[in-house]
This record gives structure tokens, sequence and C-alpha cells, in this order.
DNA sequence: AATTCATATTCGCCTCGGCGAATGTGTGAG
DNA sequence: CTCACACATTCGCCGAGGCGAATATGAATT
């Protein structure tokens, strides 16, 4: 990996953009495809996939290619401290008011029982019973 | 206080600099006056002046003058969760290699029989044993 | 009041990284 | 092979913030 030092400004600076916050708070129950990422913050396309590029090199996030599409899911740090650190900093994520509605809407689009026209055929997200 | 959700990447953003993690470092212990730091670090001053601005900005240090002197400590977050995380982040540090260089630096100065020149005469930090 | 010492702030320069817009890449369908 | 779709990357612009150098402030001392 990369140097041990540099893991350490290298995560915060991760944390430091409420965009990946939001991001990191979407996987947190389980794998997302970047479609779902799109629609529930409501942006454009390359502007999440800028953010989850920078997540992967932080390594805090990994991906997994099923077709044409991308699953992005959290990847628990490898040092024993900054795991402990990003594991609060996910149970911080889900007390926060914002990231409560997104993750409200991430449900409502992925278990509504027609999607939307955008998100036809879109694998929904693996959710995981927290 | 500022708006809450802010307060999430301006923590972050305050933590995503090594020269503020190595003064958080040292500070982990108790107070700590500005000379000190500008001889454990081994940098300029106004460099050492305008990061602590920034840590108390962020709302992670305080800061107390004594006369001519400035002694700064941490500030524990108000909110809970930023505290949990935060407490993290103070035990991470102490397990950092370069941190752990910092604190006997800082100790050498300050528990030194003499006082080097150019701190003949600053307050000696408030070392609380942990 | 003038000086000295500790600290804070400002200035100019530069890099990093955020953004929208445009373009590139990989995959499956026809 | 070509096209459409999902996603990734690049480009140009701009603000945030790091740095050293210079300067300002505030407290004590004479």
């Amino acid at each position: 990996m990369a140097k041990k030092e540099a893991q350490m400004e290298l995560l915060f600076r991760a944390l430091a953009d409420r965009t990946r916050l939001r991001l990191l708070n979407l996987m947190g129950a389980g794998e997302v495809c970047v479609c779902f990422f799109v629609e529930v913050l409501g942006t454009n396309q390359p502007k999440i996939s800028r953010h989850l590029a920078y997540l992967r090199r932080a390594g805090v996030v990994a991906a997994r290619r099923e077709g044409k599409w991308m699953h992005y899911r959290v990847a628990t740090p490898e040092d024993e401290h900054a795991a402990r650190v990003f594991a609060e900093v996910m149970k911080w994520l889900g007390e926060d008011r914002e990231m409560q509605k997104d993750r409200v809407r991430l449900e409502n689009f992925c278990c509504a029982p027609r999607l939307p026209v955008r998100l036809q055929g879109a694998p929904r997200p693996a959710v995981i019973q927290t």
C-alpha cells in the first residue's frame, strides 16, 4: 500500500467534501450502481464519477463491473485505527439529516414497483438490512 | 454554532493536513505554547500560527493568553458524533511513528534541565499524564 | 513613549481540486 | 460492424489554501 503516514491525510481529504460524504452514506447499506447515485443526488454523471474515482484512489471504496453497470461499495481501510475512525464517520453519516433523506430517496428509487424511465433495467442496489 | 452540516466537512478539512495533525498530536497531552510548536516542528513561526488559526476556525482547538504567550489546547467538538470521530483520530495519532517522535521532542524540550536559548523563560507545556 | 519579544496577519505566488462541457472507453444489442 | 448505453476521463476556468517573506498587533519592560 501507500506510505502509511500519507494515508491519514489521504483519508481526511477524501472525507472533506459533502458530495463524497453523501456517496459514502448511500453505500453504507450495500453496493450501489452509479446510475442511482446520479438520480438520488440529482447532479450530472461526470461529477459523480469523478468523486467516486477520488474515493477509490483514497482506498475507501471498491468497484465491481457487471455488464454495462458499475457497482460501488465501501472498503474498510486495512489500518486498524483508520478503520475505527472510518467506522465512526459512517455512524455519524447515519445521524445526519440530509444523509437520512438521501437514504430514503435511494429506497424510494430502488424499491419502487416501477423504476423511473431513466432507470429502467438498472440493477437494484444490494440493500443490506442493518 | 455553525451550520451542523458544514461542520462535518469543516472538521475533515482541518484534519487533512500533516502539519495540523502534528499540532493536534502535540496538544494531546495538554496545553502547549506556540514557541514550543515552532521548536518541535522545526519550521517558521507564521506557518504555525496560520495552521493554529485554521484549527481554531474549525473549532477543534482553543487558545488562552498568558502575558506575551499563547497556549493552545484541543477542544472536543460539541456534537456527540463529531467528538467520537475526533477521539478516534487522536488515538490514531498516538500510534503514528512521526507523531511519537514529535512527542518525545516536546518532552525533551519542556523537561530539559536548561531550556535552549530560544525558549528561555517560555512557559512549559502543561503535561497531563495519560 | 520607545523598544523588545511572542504571536498574528497580509501579500504574492503556486498547486490542488471543484465545476460544467465536451470527449473517450467499454459493453451488450441488433 | 455499428449503434446505444453506462460510465470514465479530459479540458479550461476558478476559488481554496499552502508556502516564505514581510509586516502588523499586543503585552511587558525600561
